[in-house]
DNA sequence: TTTT
DNA sequence: TTTT
């Protein structure tokens, strides 16, 4: 009964960081930035261009392939979910993070492969259920 | 050359705060839930049951509808994009908040109306034009 | 490199017809309407309420929720992709059917369960591959 | 209460044709092709690889962008609605075309701009006003 | 053939 | 703070 679904088309902002859970699961993490063209108001008013950055996750296979083919610059579409998480910073301080947790993933800019690399089938896609780590999405300061 | 949008099925966790700008415009604000289902991984692990919570934002004619006819429990489609915002907290700390602007809302419960309203008419959207030349969708061999 | 997804919240408009293939797989077939509200233009022009008829295919998993739990009536989000078909009528002449291949439902209306039933869990949703039958989208009149 | 989205990333298979109605409306038409790899099922089946066209309709003002800047060949992403229409073709026979009525569109390919022409403010979308308050994006902790 |  |  409920829906959470987030697609995205921007520009990788760094290179993917890919970890390796004890468990041999991968998780890539990379900035996407999605930007909107400025314009002018009806009352001549100038709205600016603004950009977007969104907290990118990826799970095992998605997260291989990302660790392989995505870089900086890329154009990337993103789809998945909304998920939130706290966290303490350096001061004790608790934080919350809004991630993407991808599911799809397309690469819309075409680069010459890797050397030692074969490029990868697409859409690239996790197959069902999704690792569910340590998260707390409550106490929203809204 | 980017996309940023959201699409929400969820619960209204509380009855819209609605507030109008200087230039009247009104500017509802709501908290949505989607929650995933838990389940069972192939090892035994129980992942249960998740709930997120969504900062929904609201601007004019939408922002008028979820004051007269959304409330707290509404089953809601949102459709929108993500913005973030950052404020400084009572302690001076700076604050980041993720927040839904929608576009396009679809009430999926049925509710009696409230005496002295009128239901609204739906799909309610931020305005458009859309012409409709003839056609026909009727007699399909299926 | 390419995304093809659609996304309908409508009504079905009949109990779905379901059979099962020499594998064992179950594929559900039934019609989902999707109505857009009829409006008034600027210039006094009255635009009729539009209903879109969409043939609904679901496979596996997916097809055997439908059997137990989706009605005619009932309100339903579908996602999937646009499929298009070819097919000899009666009198030899080559027709094109247009269906939507869903994989991810959910189901909108909270109807008591059937007796001897349990809820389905949600959302439900094909994993990974789904097949590929004979089909043609090729030479489309256009 | 009904929802019928459409959203496709895939590439243009001719020029768009472009004509003016008595009211100088634009509509453009052009075919847009998606495309799935591949792929080889665990029996050890080949799946090849499908394309899908998808007959696209965009009118006024994306009409006239599709008519200065889209080309054969270009990606696009393209977000619209299904459209069933029905005509008598030459022989008196009753025949239905699917179109996608496009309400939204992204040039992915970023092409050296035509002679005499400026790029179009992105994303191209039939007009809508969208308050754009003060917000901040920048400086996430992630 | 649905629904509001 | 919702809902099943």
């Amino acid at each position: 009964m409920s829906l959470n679904k987030v697609q995205l088309i921007g520009n990788v902002g760094k290179d993917p960081e890919v970890r390796y859970l004890d468990n041999h699961v991968a998780v890539a993490t990379f900035p996407l930035a999605t930007t909107e063209k400025g314009y002018t108001l009806a009352n001549g008013t100038q709205v600016p261009e603004r950009t977007e950055w969104h907290n990118i996750v990826l799970w095992r296979g998605l997260a291989e392939v990302a660790e392989k083919y995505v870089h900086k610059g890329d154009k990337l579409y993103i789809e998945g979910k909304i998920r939130s998480r706290s966290y303490d910073d350096q001061n004790g301080i608790k934080r919350y993070v809004v991630e993407i947790f991808g599911d799809n993933m397309e690469m819309l800019s075409s680069r010459p492969a890797q050397a030692g690399t074969t490029p990868p089938a697409q859409p690239v896609q996790t197959p069902q259920a999704s690792p569910q780590p340590n998260s707390a999405a409550d106490d929203l300061p809204f």
